[in-house]
DNA sequence: ACTGTAACTGACCCGCAAGTTATTAAGATA
DNA sequence: TATCTTAATAACTTGCGGGTCAGTTACAGT
């Protein structure tokens, strides 16, 4: 026994496959629907039979929870070591911060992975209250944090925090089922760069005093 | 033959059925989605046999269409007329334009159907193209339209009314969602009123010259 | 070369749910 | 009462797809 990392729920032997089971099951789901994809079809991708996809996950639904931890997992954190390092006024961290969430749905797959927790919290409600915990109430707490410091700073006029920080978060999640919902249908792109800008503008705007 | 309205393209003998079973339909839809709902208990919710229902509606999909044609199709008609029969500033209009969103958030089910159209539209992209062709896309010019006409009579900044618009929208999707996804799993609700008039004031000092 | 075992597969099983059919019940007509 | 039409159903068929398992291959260690 070469290997003694059995460390994980799920067997392990060659460490490349069950990420290439990953890469090949989220291009599918975004692609088709996690109820359209079939496993057979996840595994030709991988260049496997379905029946080794069963020697690393349990089950079909362990391949989305999978996605959604390792995709989704960490961005929070992220975010607030953007804030810790920060130095200068809030409106430049807000414009950090929104920069930052910008890029994800830009240049990452948290379009889709986005998507696919709406689509199947329903079905498997396990999906959305990992992403309630995870992102959600850690982030928006975080962010009316950063709101209410410039409340109290003066910078931000009084506003609700908690409904600020909707209006913060709700264009980017226009933008993400806008690229995995619509696009995909012929509607017309967005300028991702051009609509951070917007979107930043108009919340300052909206919050200056 | 006492009836001849043979016009629509599935068969409606006794009047009521139809909507009783949509209504059914789009309650066990908006509570678990709509590939774990069963027609079995759409028709035992309804009052009927499973077979009943395909005297009704060609196959599962058609209660999905049903049910977005009815409950989505006319809203942008309602927006426009209130557009029509408006005197006064382009601001008091757009007020009234977001306070009927957001009132079609929280007192109909359109929340419910947007988010069988998210979900959907990949396994069943008709779905997606009706919404996009009926309301996205008559929609958004409309609501440009809107803005582009506070911007050229000065009352708005000079934005670009496609990328306002979609500042104007996002809130609505995103309280939408919140409703139907996480909601459910124990978020705090949303507080619409109020949501409705942080973005009303958001959005119109976001504009402001 | 021989053996053990890690990695993998083809073929199978089985439950489920969409959709179909043969049949019955319930008026209407006369 | 006999008959025709409409409304509805119980029972069935069908196919699909998730998950399993007995068996095969590759290869490391001796």
């Amino acid at each position: 026994m070469t290997d003694q990392s059995v460390i994980k729920p799920v067997k392990r032997r060659p460490h490349a496959r069950p990420a290439e089971i990953l890469a090949a099951a989220l291009d599918l789901f975004a692609e088709r629907g996690f109820n359209a994809t079939r496993m057979q079809d996840v595994a030709s991708r991988a260049g496997l039979s379905k029946a080794a996809i069963y020697l690393y996950f349990n089950d079909k639904m362990a391949l989305l929870q999978a996605l959604v931890q390792t995709t989704v997992g960490n961005n929070i954190g992220i975010a607030k070591g953007l804030a810790a390092n920060h130095q200068g006024s809030v409106t430049e961290l807000l414009q950090l911060v929104m920069g930052f969430m910008a890029g994800r749905v830009g240049e990452t797959r948290m379009p889709d992975l986005v998507k696919l927790i709406i689509s199947e919290s329903r079905a498997h409600p396990d999906i959305g209250r990992f992403y309630l915990d995870n992102v959600i109430n850690q982030g928006l707490p975080f962010f009316e944090s950063l709101i209410a410091r410039g409340v109290a700073s003066g910078e931000f006029r009084a506003v609700d925090p908690k409904l600020a920080v909707k209006s913060m978060i709700a264009p980017v999640l226009l933008a993400a089922l806008w690229r995995t919902t619509f696009e995909p249908l012929g509607a017309e792109p967005i300028n991702m760069e051009a609509f951070a800008r917007h979107n930043q503008e108009m919340l300052l705007r909206g919050l200056r005093p």
